[in-house]
DNA sequence: CAGTGGTCTAGACCACCAA
DNA sequence: TGGTGGTCTAGACCACTGC
């Protein structure tokens, strides 16, 4: 495994440890470096670059934190195998790709409303007493007067905290329960399945019944870990997908959505 | 901000840095700290605990990592607000908590051909030679006699390589490309769609028609970046979900599944 | 046993920020 | 200008691996 010395420059204002991490990325992807291949020791990367064995550490760790290679000590550090089975979705791409996209997105309510907790809601937010009383909202998304998605969400209800109308108009959860309660979220949970619109949601939507539709609910928790905010929300199938990507990516891999 | 000078060992066997980073996060977690305030400099919190300020950076990058604090050169080191907005859905969820739930998964053949490239498939392996020859997989995923998935995978044929039974038992994408191919599959691509079978679909699946499924599209590909492999899967709606977590995550948050 | 990675130190110099 | 985090060094000792 000949690693080309001049590849470093102790002098550049890029890190060291940033030009090595690179360098031996550079390896790893080109092939010359095949998986289950060691690298050499650090000890002796420290010694062909006359650098400090920390640094070297450090360069490493990168690869590490990619994926790219693992340490085993009293071993050594090998090339890992790309792993392609954990490819993760973000959930948010969503609406940060049409407003990427160029398009107007808005936000609005449908209605807001106090109501007492049924033994559903109480289920969710742990709760035993059947007289606390929650907020109710229920806005619809649009893109460019086009309906996307109708959201329904549930906090705790709080009288130390007015409702603003600006803050009725944030479309997140999490915003809306910082916004009228004293309590700040700082975990949360979304439940990701399939379903078809019901008679309402479709007219709500303005499509037709029995359409594919993404469901989300969400649940946030404060500190304790007691649910404070809770939500479901279904997105039109026919104008929203998720995209993921896993292994060894080069930067230039992403980008391209489908706005139909 | 006080920090509890007991809290750290330096002759236990747990690593100096990991148990002030857990000092760190539990003072996040518990409150004393909260988003927007700084810690303590580094080198004021190596001088109360005596330890290296390299240990002290080892420590608060792992906070960093976990998104629980952001430095600024110059200025500090603060807690952060936690993100309640990237929550990702790790896909292979799926069949793993079938089987951690105890559940026998089994892989069904239904048929391996070997076809030639259509139009869509020289656009989505970027082909030029319209006889280029591909094998065609298709299988039928089940948990204890219940059918599941329907999937549709194609990789580049090549010759060199023969087919074994074995092979075609392996469910994934990357493992039919690495036994039948020299190439290596290194990143992939998977878009998550919604929608609902077709009466084809349905009858392989042993459900009604215009049920809602999850459609998983599948582009592996190798160093090169050019695609090796595809797939299209379908999930049965009412069997399949993606949970997802973001924010300050406890250890004790996770667990429990839907098998409906 | 020798060789590996894992941790830790006590310095050093730098770039950046705010006053 | 003084204080912050960012980088880097040249050591040290340790735990683990395989012979």
């Amino acid at each position: 495994m000949m690693i080309e010395e001049q590849s470093i420059d102790k002098n550049s204002v890029i890190p060291i440890y940033y030009q090595l991490a690179k360098l031996l990325e550079g390896q790893i992807l080109s092939g010359e470096l095949k998986p289950g291949e060691a690298l050499p020791t650090e000890t002796e990367i420290a010694g062909l670059f006359e650098i400090s064995r920390m640094t070297v550490r450090r360069a490493i760790s990168e690869l590490t934190s990619a994926g790219m290679v693992h340490s085993q000590q009293g071993k050594g550090t090998f090339v890992s195998s790309p792993k392609l089975n954990n490819v993760v979705f973000e959930l948010n791409n969503f609406n940060q790709e049409i407003k990427d996209f160029g398009l107007k997105l808005s936000t609005n309510l449908l209605g807001a409303h106090i109501v007492r907790a049924d033994e559903r809601l109480l289920k969710i937010f742990q709760l035993d007493n059947p007289n606390t009383r929650l907020l109710y909202f229920r806005t619809v998304l649009s893109a460019e007067d086009e309906r996307l998605a109708y959201e329904r969400k549930y906090i705790i209800y709080t009288k130390s905290k007015p409702i603003l109308e600006t803050n009725l108009m944030d479309p997140t959860l999490s915003g809306l329960v910082t916004a009228n309660n004293d309590v700040l979220p700082v975990s949360t949970k979304k439940i990701l399945q399939v379903s078809i619109t019901t008679k309402e949601e479709a007219s709500i939507l303005g499509i037709g019944s029995n359409a594919p539709v993404f469901v989300v609910e969400e649940t946030l928790f404060d500190l304790e870990n007691k649910p404070v905010g809770w939500s479901k929300s279904i997105y039109r199938g026919d104008r929203y997908q998720l995209t993921g990507y896993d292994g060894w990516l080069r930067k230039d891999n992403h980008g391209g959505m489908n706005l139909g």
